[in-house]
DNA sequence: ATGGCGAACACACCTAGACGAGTAGCTGAG
DNA sequence: CTCAGCTACTCGTCTAGGTGTGTTCGCCAT
């Protein structure tokens, strides 16, 4: 057994008021930044480094559920502890609900990661109607009833978003919305057949630590935070006529937007 | 002593095959959610936590360190562990860049938060030049030296964002925008003077786990993400003349961005 | 009144074990 | 050759203590 070369990880400096905990995964951390460990690389077991620093175990592993805090490392049950990889990330333009592209047959997921060339699926649709929260109600403008189109996006089998469309059921009752598939350009087209053309979209963003619930659903790991995003649709006489609730895997996306200067 | 009430915090099931210390942490997480403990209550003591399960305390640190991950608690050495106060949040609407409030004096920033009621103030100033990273080169078109200009913002005290904005030196040199103080309407009113017209802004906007130094300088709490933003300012020729990388402590922030439906 | 002191209590960090359970590789029986 | 079982190694959970340090508050002497 040859330990751990000092040029990866070096000593603890004892005199420091820095937790010894702090300082291994202080080491961890800027070995994994020097690329010591590249993307995927296995740690040191947590033998190793009890062996290497002379502490105990569960001072290592508090070091290491530090980095797994931050999102740096994931620990595999009988495996290791392993460098996470970055996921290809997939970049949402602000243009993308522009009425060109509403044409086409497939939904904007399934064009766009297409594109990107990866396999992207769509799993657990469920359409219910519902009475809507507080949130959702004023911003439909008080419907006592919603439509309520849930589903969950994957790119190459990994849950990446979970989202639910909530239409005020007088609006959707009865018509291709209601449907599991709504048919070419998503409803969206629907809703300007029905004469609701669209006027604007507004969405809101926030970043958070992902629910417990949410953890599952997307299949996240510690240290991921999720976007999300709150999409209202408004027709052209004002009418929030759609809102869309959002929860994104953060390390799967990036947001993009095209701002006018006027 | 009159213990926790069991309306609070139930027992444990020692049949169930979940971790002792999640159960402890989902009993805890759902007395939050139900309100049994508001913002900024003290949680019951490790030691009350102790006797209540019969577990030791390692145990129910764990189970602490879960919640605390979770942003939903924040531990204060030598008085106990609280239920996390949601700091209020400033909304940053799409048009905050409309040319119509470029004429104002004061910078958006402050114009904002005091219109919020909030006590704005800004920090840390440093403008140097530098050379470029390689994204802000790319973004920039190339330049092999760029004028920094950073700033931390704070509301009420607390510090909530950190910006970096980055010019082509040739464009930004000997101008007012290299000065501390910009002037009335900030650098952009500054570059439309100077000739740049400014067309369109670009957004970027990713979440994250902060890294150990934005931890630091935006005082975050355990499980707090950050919003990363990247602007890119264009002008009519389609020249980017001004990026501008942010940091925002994600529980201080919602973007809000307005699209056409066009 | 005020300042100093100390007890009581809170979390922060650490140790040194225990047992369980998942993984992977080796080995020997068929 | 195949496959079952053993074994060594991995992380996951839990126990039962220890020391250290920050906070609060009451008491007491000034």
């Amino acid at each position: 057994m040859p330990g751990i070369p000092s040029s990866t990880l070096g000593a603890l400096d004892p005199t420091s008021d820095r937790a010894v905990f702090r300082q291994i995964a202080d080491q961890l951390r800027d070995a994994i930044d020097r690329g010591k460990f590249a993307e995927g690389d296995k740690l040191p077991s947590e033998t190793e480094l009890v062996d290497h620093y002379g502490v105990s175990r569960m001072t290592v592993r508090n070091s290491l559920s530090v980095l797994q805090g931050e999102g740096l490392v994931v620990s595999e049950h009988g495996k290791g502890v392993f460098v996470r990889p970055r996921p290809p990330v997939r970049r949402l333009a602000s243009d993308r609900f522009a009425r060109r592209h509403r044409e086409q047959g497939r939904s904007a997921f399934i064009v766009e990661a297409d594109a990107a060339g990866s396999h992207p699926s769509v799993d657990s649709l469920e359409i219910k109607e519902e009475r809507p929260t507080h949130d959702i109600a004023a911003r439909l403008g008080g419907p006592r009833k919603v439509l309520a189109r849930r589903r969950r996006y994957l790119l190459d089998g990994r849950p990446v978003e979970f989202a639910t469309s909530y239409l005020p059921l007088d609006l959707a009752r009865g018509t291709p919305i209601a449907e599991p598939n709504p048919g070419p350009g998503g409803i969206y087209a629907r809703l300007e057949e029905l004469g609701h053309r669209l006027d604007h979209f507004e969405e809101e963003i926030r970043a958070r630590m992902p629910a417990p619930g949410e953890v599952k659903t997307l299949h996240l790991a510690a240290g991921v935070p999720v976007i999300h995003l709150v999409r209202t649709a408004f027709d052209t006489e004002g009418r929030a006529v759609e809102v869309c609730d959002t929860v994104m895997a953060a390390d799967a996306y990036v947001l993009s937007y095209q701002l006018p200067a006027t």
